[in-house]
DNA sequence: ATTATATCATATGTCGACAAATTTTTAGTG
DNA sequence: CACTAAAAATTTGTCGACATATGATATAAT
């Protein structure tokens, strides 16, 4: 028996092109957003759009200052912040996974560090940003807190982002052999140290992205 | 010179009056919200009254089914999880806050102990509660990681709305033993010590909020 | 040429109205 | 009395219109 396929609301619609576009660098940061422009772009009415960015101001991705709406611009000080955030609930995530991985995600990780290996021969950063994303949200998932997963996708969200939109896909070398330790220790089960080199992992991550920025 | 004063936007001004009625319990966990009703209530048009329903959506505190509004139901795994997140953050919050705690806080640390001391000995379990939260808010602000007090808003927000929803304001006895602890190691600024204790105080509350559940 | 003022354009805030979907009530029939 | 069907009421989704505030532009005066 086929469901009735209900289509999503506008709102929501609207939120999902708007983050992706953000996300995909299609804004620059502090870039003026404009209700009726948006709403002429999808074809809708400002209000579902006005919907939509209020939740985005919710997530962080916009900003409202004097009445302006405008696409968030990360300060330094931001990014040494999201990243320690970052530090605190991807430790939290990894302890959780050792527990909860499931077979299946720990074939996506195996999966993942393949091409991984074959987009670092190719030197191909966009590739490389991917699948470290994607890297990172089997974990998250595998954690199976939903009110974890919930907050990094907050704190994943402005990374990406900032990835984007500050850093232009350049990663250090050894993120590809560190990714292959922390998946060896999931396999074993050796939660203290895979929470410390996922620690480690992600402080070189923050410098990675501060000496981009200092250059 | 007097400022000139901008009254608030109707949407944010909607949220905050929504947002804290759900914190104060005025409303039962899945309990429908209609949003012209709201309006009506508020003496305004249904445009804002949406507008903060979505924004109160992203804060996990309402949650759309169907298509229907309703207040925020935690299950007991949600209990478990937050309170997993929570470890995680305010362990991180106590740690920057030994490094970056100012003066002026430390007294309101030393005012929250002497107030604390009193309701308790006075037996009094909403102030107890308010106290509680109140030391926990001081700490998180010392962080002054702001990544870190908008992330911990959504958590704060969360375990509040469960304490007056599911437990009554009782607190275990030595919660209060635990502040002063907390307070001397920010003093000595001995954090290896002071996350500890963080960490078994968090627990020992998500123990007390299950018991109570369980019962 | 520069400053001040007036005019116009643009963008957000707010509201009311209508459409569509869902629930509740009512009425009717076996 | 129970069950079905129809009608009414309720509620969310969406839109367009108007008000207000802010910014930009053009015009005039010194």
């Amino acid at each position: 028996m086929n469901r009735i396929i209900k289509p999503e609301s506008l709102h929501l619609q609207a939120y999902n092109i708007i983050k992706k576009g953000i996300l995909e660098g299609n804004y620059q940061p502090s870039e003026r957003m404009i209700e009726a422009k948006m709403a002429d772009q999808l074809g809708i009415s400002r209000g579902p759009v006005r919907e939509a960015f209020r939740m985005l101001s919710q997530d962080g991705l916009l900003t409202y200052n004097d009445g302006f709406v405008r696409v968030y611009q990360p300060a330094v000080q931001d990014v040494v912040e999201i990243f320690q955030c970052r530090e605190s609930l991807e430790t939290l995530a990894i302890s959780l996974a050792i527990t909860n991985i499931s077979h299946e995600e720990m074939e996506q990780l195996s999966n993942n560090l393949t091409e991984t290996a074959i987009a670092s021969d190719h030197n191909s950063g966009i590739e490389l940003g991917k699948l470290d994303q994607q890297f990172h949200d089997i974990i998250i998932n595998a954690s199976k807190n939903k009110q974890l997963i919930e907050l990094l996708e907050v704190i994943r969200t402005k990374i990406h982002y900032m990835r984007n939109s500050m850093v232009n896909g350049e990663f250090y070398p050894s993120f590809v052999e560190e990714h292959e330790r922390i998946y060896r220790l999931l396999l074993e089960r050796n939660g203290a140290e895979a929470v410390k080199i996922m620690k480690v992992h992600i402080k070189k991550g923050l410098d990675g992205v501060l000496q981009h920025i200092n250059s």
